[in-house]
RNA sequence: GUGGUCGUAGCUCAAUUGGUUAGAGCAUUGGAUUGUGGCUCCAAAGGUUGAGGGUUCGAUUCCCUUCGACCACCCCA
């Protein structure tokens, strides 16, 4: 290329990031914690792909999906889209192979999504979502393994301040057909779900004027939302108000159980709380709904949602379906934990540098890298012939722990040295085949053992 | 998608009601320091003031367009 090529400018789309080491770390630290968790519930990993044909993703169909949805046609003139969540190639993924897989089908899906949407803090048009769902199990212990998952998630991460906000989707329904107001359930729980954000006032406000309810009726609503109390004490009231309506009463005893089988473990108050006005996942959810919130940082919304869903495939199967699970949102909750200062000190990659005092060496710094590889250590060669001192500013900024001195003399001696970054002391091994002493002290260096 | 605020070095910010060569701190690179990082000192590099157009003798400053960030709504992780 000549001078005079005119250079194209580095960038990244709107919404869109790249994930430098320092992000990338404690991304995949919450990766890997979450996989775990899952795991160790019994859920198995699946993947589907990125593209889909858009007329699967799409479902039903309705014009926020369309807005939202990345679509277009490819090189064969397939109408496709790129998934925009994890729970639609699900439903796909186990009509298509439900023989197959058995029941109940427990699995995680931890990958990227795409919405179109306008973007805000911790709020992206490419972002990660950690799903787990449960299909083809009706028993409510389904319900509350959900909530235990992400109760032991978010300690996993090292949450202690959230709350996992619980409610019923029968309960909402069934009182909403009670007070006569079934037909505009969607606008009604829309409000509601405003609460928090412009109060009482505000959403009385707008039941009256945009979803255009009687008063007696928004009264009884803003009555239910406004609920509190211990949990005991709201499914108390809350049964009053549900008597003589089936689906409303369901719910109730749907809560009741998810909520006793939760307390079995200790996961309850203060981290399990009943709240009449969480209403969302409005298109498919038809029974328990969760919504999780950090206390120190409620604002940037929920960060693991989810609920149950009996009709999970009706697109797709005339199977009966159900489901139940969750999502955690990594990107919004990294997000979170940058913005409270919380992101986990990760340090690098390898535990130990090996400095490059002579070129001539390299083969005894490889030999050395992969002793100590062989023992369980990550160990970096400085590949590049500088001076020491900046070998070891590299080190230093890196966040390596140790470095491993070897000129000369230590050839000559047969020894290691070894330099310990946080206090600067260097000490001295024998440099024999399995390298013992060395791999003791560095292990309880890093607190290994 | 609708409405609004804002864009100056990698980051945080300066630059007199439009005035000539756009500055500083931190970060980066090199040196002081040829077998040892953090601290200190010296130096260098880094900018078509997000981009494009317009008004003007003259634009970082005013106007339009566009790209991007953020905020509210919508929706949601």
């Amino acid at each position: 290329m000549s001078d005079t090529t005119p250079l194209i400018e580095p960038r990244v789309l709107k919404g869109f990031r790249d994930y430098p080491p320092e992000k990338m770390m404690p991304r995949e630290a919450l990766i890997e914690t979450a996989r775990r968790v899952y795991r160790s519930y019994g859920f198995a990993p699946i993947d589907t792909p990125a593209l889909e044909y858009y007329d699967v993703l799409a479902g039903k169909g309705s014009e926020e999906t369309d807005r939202q949805m990345y679509q277009f046609r490819d090189h064969g003139d397939r109408h496709v889209g790129l998934r925009f969540d994890l729970t639609v190639p699900l439903a796909r993924f186990v009509a298509q192979y439900a023989h197959e897989l058995g029941m109940p089908f427990k699995r995680y899906h931890i990958a990227t999504v795409w919405r179109g949407e306008k973007n805000q803090a911790g709020r992206y048009r490419e972002f990660m979502q950690c799903d787990f769902d449960t299909v083809g199990v009706r028993s409510l212990a389904s319900d509350a393994e959900m909530v235990l998952v992400v109760s032991d998630l978010m300690r996993a991460i090292g949450f202690e301040r959230f709350q996992i906000r619980l409610n019923n989707r029968k309960v909402l329904n069934g009182l909403l057909e009670k007070f006569g107001l079934r037909d505009r359930a969607a606008h009604v729980l829309r409000a509601v779900d405003k609460l928090p954000k412009i109060g009482a006032a505000g959403v009385r406000d707008e039941l009256l004027n945009v979803t255009g309810i009687s008063p007696t009726a928004a009264d009884n609503v803003l009555q239910l939302a406004q609920l509190h109390g211990s949990n005991e004490q709201m499914l108390t009231q809350l049964a009053a108000t549900c008597r003589g309506n089936e689906l409303a009463e369901t719910g109730v005893s749907e809560l009741q159980q998810v909520i006793a089988w939760s307390a079995a473990v200790g996961v309850q108050e203060p981290i399990l709380q009943l709240d009449v006005a969480i209403a969302r996942g409005l298109d498919y959810y038809t029974g328990t709904i969760i919504e999780t919130f950090l206390d120190d940082l409620p604002s940037i919304g929920s960060v693991c949602s989810g609920g149950r869903y009996d009709q999970l495939a009706e697109l797709f199967t005339r199977e009966q379906l159900p489901g139940v699970g969750a999502s955690l949102g990594l990107d919004r909750l990294l997000a979170a934990m940058e913005e409270l200062g919380l992101a986990p000190a990760t340090h690098t990659p390898a535990d130990v540098l090996i400095a490059q005092f002579d070129s001539g060496l390299i083969p005894q710094y490889f030999q050395i890298a992969r002793d100590l590889r062989r023992l369980g250590f990550g160990a970096e060669v400085f590949t590049d012939a500088r001076k020491i001192g900046q070998q070891f500013k590299y080190a230093d900024r890196r966040g390596y722990r140790a470095v491993i001195v070897v000129g000369a003399d230590e050839v000559a001696s047969r020894k290691i040295q070894v330099k310990w970054m946080a206090d600067g002391k260097q000490l001295e091994f024998p440099w024999d085949e399995n390298l013992s002493e060395m791999a003791s002290w560095l292990r309880k260096q890093l607190n290994r053992e």
